[in-house]
DNA sequence: TTGAGTCTTTGCGTTAACGCAAATCAGAGG
DNA sequence: CCTCTGATTTGCGTTAACGCAAAGACTCAA
């Protein structure tokens, strides 16, 4: 899709004057990265807002040794740094392309002025970073009080949701899904196998079906 | 303080027109709560923004058996729910006061016109809910990569500067200790005597003491 | 077809985290 | 001073989570 369009859909950018969708078309950063590529660091004063073009970006956290991937943002979805609001603010994610993808990005400089002279345009980029924050919020909701099993089970029942009742192909790796609940690929396995023996999932090397949803979403209830 | 005085002194607030704080002032719903009360529960619609005139409150997040604090909010700070800018979307957190305290509200309908034609006040409090998405991240950093012996040595760190080579009175329970990490009481106990054997701190039933600075900020970072 | 590289699976041993219950202690109030 | 209440401490047993390493299976390209 073209870039004006995608700014046209988005709900921050809606509201802005064809003239000034038109100027940031004109003066946006446009780049392309190859799948794995690292967009930006951990820890960098990143101050850019962007958009996703084509392709798919995974905002992720590291430490040693682990790596937890927060979210995934794919086509006409907006993104920005914390400096891009906050002088200095590290970036508490890097930004990796999943797959081969396109970006459009501006710096500060060139949105604020638009921000605060468009009372519509501040409120709905505060409409989306609050829902941001009930989705980290969510997230930590997980880790705090959901142990593994849990965690694992929501993941399943939300990515897999075409998996009810027929086999899919399993088109995650351990390691992904590991790094999406916050654990080591082992422990992913075994307790996929541990679902297989409770009945919940049906699995092989290759493939994987939800043969009782019920069962599945007990456990990431309520366990 | 006079709320016109912490309206004036609070960023968000501060770039209103006097007349305009005054007004808030005016329409301001005002409220006492006792030690302990809940100001909402978790999962509520409530669309308020409000800030703390005096006293301490928590917001803090639900499981059966656990709970969890994220943060205290003292005198001056503002916080809001979040369906105060997205319709119907339910508090992720409980706010509750930590100590007698008085709070002034405002519903949605009175700030957003405001918010709407004020460009810096938008802007001031887009930066304040940047703010809370870094403190969130660091939250989730801690509960995806740290272990219990790290968070709580990360928290005795921070809430117990000043017991660094004195001995201080204990004055949080185990249990809101556990709270604020995300365990039990029983843990706590454990790690806290645990620290004392490694000689990182002292303690005693009543009284507790940072012996070893550095030695407590090397667990709290690289365990 | 072979071989390197990547995933997946599993066995084994270890540590972390937990839950329960009993024992102990400090402080408040009579 | 005594008692009661609530917080702390500790012992014990159990489960969850982990890390390492080895063994299969699959993919892709030479």
């Amino acid at each position: 899709m073209q870039l004006l369009e995608l700014l046209a859909q988005n709900p921050i950018f809606a509201s802005l004057s064809s003239q000034n969708k038109e100027r940031l078309v004109q003066s946006a950063i446009t780049r392309n990265y190859q799948k794995g590529e690292w967009i930006s660091h951990l820890g960098d004063v990143w101050p850019y807002i962007f958009v996703v073009e084509e392709g798919c970006v995974t905002p992720l956290k590291e430490s040693s040794e682990r790596s937890l991937i927060v979210v995934e943002l794919g086509e006409g979805e907006v993104f920005w740094g914390l400096s891009f609001f906050l002088e200095e603010a590290p970036m508490p994610v890097a930004l990796v392309a999943k797959e081969n993808c396109r970006i459009s990005m501006w710096p500060i400089d060139h949105i604020k002025p638009l921000l605060l002279e468009n009372g519509q345009m501040s409120w709905e980029l505060t409409r989306l970073m609050v829902q941001r924050m009930q989705y980290a919020s969510d997230i930590l909701d997980e880790f705090a009080f959901q142990p593994v099993t849990g965690r694992l089970a929501r993941l399943l029942l939300e990515h897999f949701d075409d998996a009810v009742g027929d086999y899919v192909a399993r088109d995650m790796t351990l390691e992904e899904m590991a790094a999406r609940i916050g654990t080591t690929r082992e422990m992913v396995c075994r307790q996929l196998y541990k679902f297989a023996d409770q009945g919940a999932i049906q699995i092989n090397r290759t493939e994987f079906m939800i043969s009782d949803q019920e069962r599945l979403e007990n456990i990431a209830g309520k366990i």
